[in-house]
DNA sequence: CCTCTTGTCAGAACACCGTTTCGATATGCT
DNA sequence: AGCATATCGAAACGGTGTTCTGACAAGAGG
């Protein structure tokens, strides 16, 4: 038999834990392979062994990333009225996406060729799902008008998506005061919904 | 005295032209400095003689192609309904960002470090000036409520600008029909700020 | 008319990238 | 002990953006 396997389950955790890390701060151009090999002490050839090449490590942490925003958003909670929800399920979108920019940046501005793949389109729906199911109940409870739950999840989405982007692009006119001009879009948005 | 000038403000708009095409079919990543000044039977060196550099080229495109979306925002039309202007200048920045996804690309997911610049910085502002008029507007003659003009139009920005986004990412689930759930969206919105 | 000076530009050189190839390696089996 | 073989680090390859450099061309001065 060969010489032991080195390239492990174990190795590959360190690697994406790293990349995320230099990712975070760099941004996926900024990422070296050879750099990150060097790092985690091994050579790119456990890149190619493990995740393929860059496109695929990329993948994996875009698809971790994509894991942790859906979990987070999985656990906003919820309270007896879907309009106040679907307000604090944005403002919780916003919290999560500032609190790691280049995260968002590799899931959403699809830089370097990554391409989402199965796994991630599932994480992809499990992140829109809390939205659908605080509209679903919503339009269930009549506190919504006639749209379609789609309809009024994928707007919330949207709008959180769109000014989050905005800002974390610097975007927005120097002396908007955030945090208050996006709860009070998301505000008046579910208000467009009422019935 | 030295040879005459070659790199002049012709070969520079020759190259702008051809940065945009390849651009717009390849992506940031695809363009190459080798590739670009081939076709243009000049040198590397033209592209750091008039750009500074690849980002300085990409940057340059970037104004062009914010010029030219500010352009069409611009000149949207008005009614006598700011609640409709701003619904129809919606539409018309979805239409024009479907044009040529890869200049909205280059100009809103900030791909290989294109730092706007204070030439962009103008233009972003006249392309968000549009909806801030109709806004003004709206509450002027009463359709809107008590927000400021500033907070409906970066609502109506917001919005717009992550719909178009998801979709041209591709992250919208492919049975909405986009169109419908876009523009719905937009008057909801709406709606929210009326008195 | 013939240098000479000087800015200009094309192409070579450089450092780095992602990727592929290849030879040394380290094991279990014979 | 020797062999077969999967494995992996290092070197090689073709590309990139950028910098360096030497050939160049035209006006100035003798």
């Amino acid at each position: 038999m060969p010489r032991p396997k080195v390239h492990d389950d174990a190795l590959r955790a360190r690697l994406l834990d790293r990349a995320g890390e230099i990712l975070s701060t760099t941004g996926p151009d900024g990422l070296s392979l050879r750099a990150l090999a060097a790092d985690v002490r091994t050579s790119t050839t456990a890149v190619y062994s493990l995740f393929g090449g860059k496109p695929g490590l990329l993948r994996a942490v875009y698809d971790e990333a994509f894991r942790r925003f859906g979990e987070r958003l999985s656990t906003a909670g919820t309270s007896d009225d879907p309009a106040e929800d679907l307000v604090r399920l944005g403002l919780r979108y916003r919290d999560s996406a500032l609190a790691d920019p280049q995260f968002y940046r590799v899931m959403f501005s699809g830089a370097s060729g990554v391409e989402p793949g199965e796994e991630s389109r599932r994480a992809s729906a499990r992140t829109f799902s809390p939205a659908l199911d605080i509209a679903r109940r919503g339009v269930e409870t009549g506190v919504f008008g006639n749209d379609s739950p789609e309809q009024i999840a994928l707007a919330s989405w949207g709008i959180a998506h769109g000014l989050v982007a905005l800002e974390l692009r610097g975007d927005l006119p120097v002396d908007v005061p955030v945090a208050q001009v996006y709860e009070r879009s998301l505000r008046a948005l579910v208000d467009g919904w009422r019935r």
